[in-house]
DNA sequence: TTTTCATATTCATATATTGTAATATTGCAA
DNA sequence: TTGCAATATTACAATATATGAATATGAAAA
């Protein structure tokens, strides 16, 4: 019904599956790619690097901030948005234990 | 208009989003933690672990196995689900990138 | 062959997501 | 204050997704 379920699962799993999907749309994750690489952080600069109209990338950026993958500091009449690296790092984390118990399995 | 644009990104940029989305849901979640710890990797396994109906799951199986999460081998009756180590490592790999950006970049 | 078990597919429906135009807000500069 | 630049919010249309009942398929067992 396109309401996810939620309850039944590990608070974690809930938690890490919200950062994932946010971090899997082209535009958000070329956003995130652009603050790791850029040594601009300025909104205005990703609004001019992306396809997409300045209301759509606002969104986007409030919902990797609402997921804390990145964070917005105001400088002046800019925002300059920083990626959390601890949110990387908890992504990261996950990835790891699954390779992790996957090494440990015999399955497969 | 709930489509996603994924013209002017790049062609890796939209394939990693789209299995970080396919990730990036509790159910999917579940079943790629479960097929990594658990000796098991029958579905019919995940259908009495998961708190969903048979349908979903099977569902949710074959968009993990559409992006390459997951490989399905038929085993008798049964179908055993295997996690792909190389499309959790193409993610890791992905992680490690940003993490690496981000400590060469003098931003933020 | 008939039954049974495991899995996939179809279908209907409810809800979520996406993109943009229009508009609002906010801070700075003149 | 007025005007402008940067960003956020609202409103809406279009599309995508999630769920499960009903049903189909397919393979082994009886």
């Amino acid at each position: 019904m396109g309401i996810t379920k939620t309850q039944g699962f590990a608070e974690t799993t809930n938690h890490m599956a919200d950062v994932l999907k946010v971090m899997g749309h082209p535009a958000r994750l070329s956003i995130l790619e652009f603050l790791a690489s850029s040594p601009s952080c300025i909104c205005n600069d990703i609004v001019d690097e992306l396809p997409l109209a300045q209301p759509t990338i606002s969104r986007h950026l409030s919902e990797l901030k609402r997921v804390g993958l990145i964070k917005g500091r105001i400088s002046g009449k800019n925002i300059c948005y920083c990626i959390n690296e601890e949110a990387i790092a908890e992504v990261k984390n996950l990835l790891s234990n699954l390779s992790d118990l996957l090494q440990q399995n015999e399955c497969c």
